[in-house]
DNA sequence: ATGCCACCTTCAAGGTGA
């Protein structure tokens, strides 16, 4: 199973680019992100005629969330447990029928939190007490869980440039690196720290100040595995060249190959 | 110091988000 997770800053905008890379990677599995619209609005059709099952968390203007997949879609599950008030639409859970059984995978849309000083911060970090806890609850199963998305966390300095345009940032934060730190510590596995694991491979690059051209870029979408997702990792990459294609999204795909 | 992009409302340009 090659399972890719991309920020997408808009599907309906991207629609094109989408399609071009889809033909040419063939991943089995798209975790998307900022997708930018309702339900209704998702383009269903076109990721159907490449083969693809669609499960749409999606949203008017901002966020939300989708999952291709060659797979069967057998359970979809909209919204993060823990805040039956929350109605930013940032986290789509979805089993499918792998290989050799269900995989349990969910798409990520972890609130940015700037600017730190407004109720932005403090819903961030709450967010991410609540992923801590779901969880915890989905590794009870001791299934293949894949948890993929765009985590707004600069885990550690070699995760960015130069760190100190970022120590300000609700990104870069302790509090934030505190909270995926415990991500970890449940025992979840980090794709690329146990397959590759080099610092300074960006994923997101700012459309401003030339950020692209000079390679300032931040290492901020994950993709994060059960010990049973673990044991069947065979690759990690990042889908770099994605960023420099016609109508780009500032994020580029994260790619992880499975025996799943 | 600043440069972008995509969304909204509502038809022109400003507000929001990131």
């Amino acid at each position: 199973m090659k399972i890719a997770t991309w920020n997408v800053n808009s599907v309906r905008t991207r629609i094109a680019t989408l399609i071009k890379w889809l033909e040419e990677a063939k991943p089995d599995v798209v975790c998307m992100q900022e997708i930018k619209c309702q339900d209704e609005q998702f383009p269903y059709l076109e990721f159907e005629a490449l083969g693809y099952n669609c499960a749409v968390h999606g949203q008017k203007s901002y966020n939300g969330v989708a999952v291709l997949s060659k797979f069967e879609i057998e359970e979809t599950l909209p919204g993060l447990p823990g805040d039956a008030d929350d109605e930013q639409a940032r986290y789509l859970e979805v089993v499918l029928a792998g290989t050799h059984g269900p995989v349990r995978v969910a798409s990520i849309y972890l609130p940015n939190g700037n600017p730190k000083d407004t109720e932005k911060f403090p819903y961030k970090l709450r967010w991410m007490e609540r992923l801590r806890d779901h969880a915890a609850e989905l590794l009870s199963y001791e299934e293949p869980l894949i948890l993929a998305g765009d985590y707004n966390v600069i885990a550690q300095d070699d995760h960015c440039w130069d760190p100190a345009a970022w120590v300000d940032d609700a990104l870069f934060a302790d509090e934030t690196r505190a909270r995926f730190a415990a991500l970890h510590w449940l025992g979840l596995t980090n794709a690329w720290a146990v397959k590759d694991g080099r610092g300074h491979q960006y994923t997101f690059w700012d459309y401003q100040r030339g950020a692209w051209q000079k390679d300032h870029g931040i290492h901020i979408d994950h993709i994060l595995l059960s010990a049973q997702a673990t044991d069947r990792l065979t690759g990690i990459e990042i889908a770099r060249k994605t960023r420099g294609m016609e109508k780009p999204s500032d994020h580029v795909p994260v790619i992880a190959e499975l025996d799943l």
